[in-house]
DNA sequence: CCGACGATTATGTATATACATATAGAAAGG
DNA sequence: CCTTTCTATATGTATATACATAATCGTCGG
């Protein structure tokens, strides 16, 4: 009612009220005190209680909507929602860092490339409509001395044509492509399979001993990219993904 | 300047104002038309081009900071942030749900079901400090007459006594816990195994066969609730994460 | 008893305004 | 030429107000 800007009344210790209003709520919600289905205080009441404006707690109470932690019904209140089906956000990150952060040296090799017109197999790996120029690249990621991931991937030149004169002797694909073409969505399909001889022999395992496979086909405004597909020896790699769901 | 709500003066057809500033500009940024490190227009000039107020123009830029596509510097203006690491939102839905959207019946089975104390092994898998009584459980679910995963479960019983008392005969665990148990966090571990004698018997496939384990803990403001580890027999399932960045 | 209808109410969206705050860039000083 | 200080500016947060919209609830008539 008087004071504006982050500098609060009372309680608060520079923290601002929007976020005081979300981290109160979120954590009565997530400790079980309000129970899916149980109704939480009006806007008004709300208004009242933190001593601002209808607003203010209107933008928090929209942003836990949205979060997916209440349901807003007009004329009836504002409701904790029933636990959704589990969601994790999955960071999938670059294999350097990866292979770092596990304080090993990273190496990069490529194997094979070649520029070739897109066969059918291409083109449904890439959603392709009509055939058109591709590039499929071969890769080894190393961590120290042991083959870390084998990389498949194609590379839709209609959409980028830029790389279609990039050797990828140096720098990998993924690094050059994320920075440089910007993607709107991307897919990914995560499945065990067991090794052919020829990703075995990459990977310095047995054939047909269990791997982990991460392929991920990535769109830019409506035109598919590349198609990438990582084979990791089993032992090497676990995927971990951590969700809240306070997504602040 | 003019009107208010959601009837728009001129070209707009129902849809917010909001709304349309924020897919204008992501459109613009997924597309490419603005790459990354351009600045985008000051707040001042959308509200010109949109004809309305500031803050209509800043909580919809707000927004777009939020889900990453722009990133705001006070005094110089807002920019397009570089792709990020590419996150994934993976859904893991109900196993029942995924069976019968695979058209085929479904059916659970509990295999084994023990009341006990904490063993060592327990607290490590459920970050669990002191001793306690657990419930560990051992499942399967059916697609059709082929058996479509196993489950080994473990549920604290200090967090949820009332899991006790349940046979689990009929309900299987996961769908039981969800809408009964509040949740803050879970983390998932996704990796290929080869398959163990015991599991293989239970998924009716070959001792060392590749298999696609998903293991998940679960807390509950700050207490660990369960565990689970989900085999899959590798060629029976894939896990499917679909991302576009416009979250709205 | 039931269905139509209008009043009430909580949320949804937008405006205009005010002041806070971080900082890029210009001006002043050593 | 380098450093410090000041100022202008874009964003950050909050207020008070206004009107739109959807849905519930009570009322009234058949």
């Amino acid at each position: 009612m008087s004071t504006i800007g982050t500098v609060d009344a009372d309680g608060g210790e520079g923290v601002s009220l929007h976020q005081r209003i979300l981290s109160d709520i979120s954590e009565r919600i997530l400790s079980g005190a309000w129970a899916p289905g149980h109704r939480i205080p009006f806007e008004h009441e709300l208004t009242a209680q933190y001593k601002c404006s209808r607003m203010t707690v209107n933008k928090a109470l929209s942003q836990l909507a949205k979060a997916g932690l209440i349901e807003r019904r007009r004329r009836s209140g504002s409701f904790v929602r029933r636990p959704q089906s589990q969601a994790a956000v999955l960071e999938i990150h670059d294999i350097r860092i990866e292979v770092e952060a596990l304080g090993l040296p990273y190496r990069y090799e490529r194997v094979a490339r070649q520029k070739r017109r897109s066969s059918a197999e291409d083109r449904a790996l890439l959603e392709l409509g009509p055939a058109g120029p591709v590039l499929a690249l071969e890769c080894r990621h190393f961590a120290g001395i042991r083959p870390f991931a084998h990389e498949q991937r194609l590379i839709n030149l209609t959409a980028v044509a830029e790389a279609a004169d990039e050797a990828f002797l140096g720098t990998a694909p993924g690094p050059w492509l994320i920075g440089r073409v910007p993607w709107s969505a991307a897919e990914h399909r995560i499945r065990a399979v067991a090794a052919e001889k020829h990703i075995a022999a990459a990977l310095d395992i047995e054939a047909g001993a269990p791997c982990l496979v991460v392929e991920r086909r990535t769109w830019s405004a409506e035109h598919p990219v590349t198609h990438v597909r990582f084979t990791y020896a089993a032992e090497s790699h676990t995927l971990v993904a951590r969700f809240t769901p306070s997504r602040t």
